[in-house]
Parts: C-alpha cells; sequence; structure tokens
DNA sequence: CATAGCTATGTACGCTCGTACACATGACCT
DNA sequence: AGGTCATGTGTACGAGCGTACATAGCTATG
C-alpha cells in the first residue's frame, strides 16, 4: 500500500507491515522447526530482522505463537469453506469433501503438522484453546452447509482421523481408499 | 516410609530396576508437562535421583523420549488386544469398540495427549517414527481379529478422528453419540 | 534548523539446559 | 582380607534461551 514516508499527516502509530511478516516467519519456522524449534532468535533470523524487534512487536513468545496460529487456522478453514462453498447438492458436497481431503490435507501434510502442533501447544497453553477450537468450529460449519449437525460432526472427526492415520502411515491411503471411507460413512 | 537420606542413599546405591522406574518417571512427565517440559533434571526429581544417573542409564534425551513412547504404546496397544479379545461375535466386538473409545480413550484424555506428543516428537526425530507405527499397526491388527482390513483401516482412523475432536472440544461427545458414530459407520 | 517523541535496535543479564567427566562406592572374586 | 572394576554420583561447562532496557534514528512539528 503506501509505503511512501511522506504520506499521512498523522503519524503512524504502529507498522503492521513487519508484524506481520514475523508472523510469517513464526509460521515457516513452527512448520519447520515444531513449536519446541521456534524462538525469538530463529523468527528473526528467518524475517531477517533484528531480535530487539521481537520484543518490541510481541508482548511474548506466547503472544507470537497464538498469532501465527490463529492465521493459520483461519487460512486452514478458509480452505473447507471454498471447497464446500462450491458444492451445490449432497453429491457434490460428497465430492467435495473427497477433494478436500485427497487435494488440501493428504497433499500438504505441513498442514497436518501445524495442526497437532498446534493440538499439543493448545494442551498447555490456554490462550491457545480457542483458537483450536475456533477452527474446529469453523470447519463443522462449513459441513453443516450441506449435512446435519450430527453427521457434520462425525464426518468432521473422520476426515480428521483419516488425514491423520495417512500421512503418518507408511503406505499413506489412496484416492480410491479415501473415497471408499467416505463414501461408506456418508451413503 | 524411610526418609532418612542416608538410608534412602544407601538403599538406593545398586538399584537395578532403576532404569525401569526412570522411563515410568519420564512418561509421568511428559503427560504432565510434554515433551517439551520433559527434561533429565526433571524426570530425576521426580524419580528421586541424581541428575548424573540419567546419563548414566541413557546416551542422550532422545534415548528416553524413545523409550518412554515405546512402553506406552505397548501398554496402549495391550488394551485394545484385551477388549477386542473378548469378542467373540461382530456385535460383541462392536460393542467392543464403542467401550474402548468410551472407557480408555475417551475417558483417560492423557492418553490422548501423550498420542498426540508422539506425533508431534515422531514429525522431527525419525527415532519415534517406528514406535508410532508399531503402535498404530497393533491397534489395526487388533481391529482385524474382526473385521476385514479395509473396515480395521478405516475404522481406526474414526476411533483417532472421534477421540481427538471430542476430547478437544469443549463439548465433549456422549456415549449416545459415540455409538451412533460407530454403528453408522460399521453396519 | 531545532526539538520532541515515537519507533526500532543492540546488547547484556540471569537462567536452564544437555552433556561430559573425574571421582566415590561397594559387590564380588581370589 | 584386600584388590578390582563395574556401578553410581556431584559438579562444572558452554550453549542457547526469553526478556529487559538504554539508546540510536527518524519524522512530524514549531
Amino acid at each position: 500500500m503506501t509505503d511512501d514516508p511522506r504520506t499521512a499527516r498523522r503519524a503512524r502509530r504502529h507498522d503492521p507491515g513487519r508484524r506481520d511478516r514475523l508472523i510469517d516467519a513464526a509460521l515457516h519456522v513452527i512448520a519447520e522447526r515444531g513449536v519446541a524449534g521456534t524462538t525469538h532468535r530463529e523468527i528473526a533470523r528467518v524475517a531477517d530482522v533484528p531480535l530487539g524487534s521481537m520484543t518490541y512487536h510481541f508482548s511474548s513468545l506466547d503472544e507470537v505463537l497464538a498469532e501465527a496460529f490463529t492465521r493459520h487456522a483461519a487460512a486452514a478453514a478458509e480452505v473447507f469453506d471454498e471447497r464446500l462453498g462450491a458444492a451445490t447438492d449432497r453429491d457434490s458436497a460428497i465430492e467435495a469433501v473427497i477433494t478436500l481431503i485427497r487435494d488440501d490435507l493428504i497433499g500438504s501434510p505441513n498442514d497436518l503438522v501445524m495442526a497437532v502442533e498446534l493440538y499439543v501447544a493448545a494442551a498447555r497453553k490456554p490462550a491457545l484453546r480457542a483458537v483450536t477450537q475456533g477452527w474446529m468450529q469453523r470447519s463443522r460449519d462449513a459441513l453443516e452447509r450441506h449435512f446435519d449437525p450430527t453427521t457434520a460432526r462425525e464426518l468432521d472427526a473422520l476426515i480428521e482421523g483419516l488425514v491423520l492415520h495417512s500421512v503418518l502411515s507408511t503406505d499413506p491411503m489412496t484416492p480410491d481408499q479415501i473415497r471408499h471411507a467416505v463414501e461408506r460413512y456418508l451413503r
């Protein structure tokens, strides 16, 4: 946007540009090294900013983590929305779910790693619990556009389990196996 | 209890079962504080042994974690075996699965925490991947005593997802909801 | 230009960590 | 009994961490 220093008579009290970049860098580090390997120094290194910048923009490391996970969860939930929003009837919703699992979830294992990292982190840090629950709620809401609440909840759990086991297993599920599992449950 | 330091210390001087007790202490610490909070010093404190004892019995902290997770996975898999071993026909196997989820999995959330901690740890430490896979394999094997391999795999995933979402959610699933989900899939 | 005040940085402190290693101890053999 | 040596312990070291904080730099104003 307006990077021109001469803009705005009113002083910009805050520079969201850098803060955003730091959150993105944090996401990158979490995915790469895990929450355990996520430190002020590592994030600063990745974002190419001085260490002091971390404490300036965030009051603690937990705050960085919370913001990073929130951003990731929002992006992930949006994928759910998009896939399912395109569906018009129940059959195409089923197809959307299968595509979602195959392409967006199993297809990018980093997202699963992020999810599991979040689950673990949330178990110890109450601030992150709300993020987890908001994420789950949003994916359930998306499913409820096409399925009744009970089905949505169970289907959501099934998807999570399928993705988790598929990614962690030595032999990932084939698209046909995914289709089989989802259809068996839904029909 | 003999709290006299000299007595206790002398008694501990030669302690063949110490390694085992350290692994149990490690399990306790992992469940309590997470892998991130599991340190040589904390394990030693819980087990009431000197710090040096850790490096004597284990060549690294990763080795402690690996042994602890292996032990936990074995115990968890045994629960699967017992529940399902008691079943004689398909219907009682379904009941066994429902009981397993309700009483052993959702009923003791610590086990779920351990599982997720293991998943995260395994993502970064190859030595732990074999533990995860062995665990999954054993629960699938147990299910295959009563269901065909495809069903066993899908059911295993469904169980994992149900437990995960139930425990992490603000409103845990009721026994009836669990029964509904499992029966809907299996019948 | 001078100045004031907000933004941003470099550095240092206190702490915890994993690990190494010199040394103490006591069980067992002869 | 006395010596040997695996078993077990206490301590110290260097690295990396989160965070605090004095101050440098810039920009809007007078």
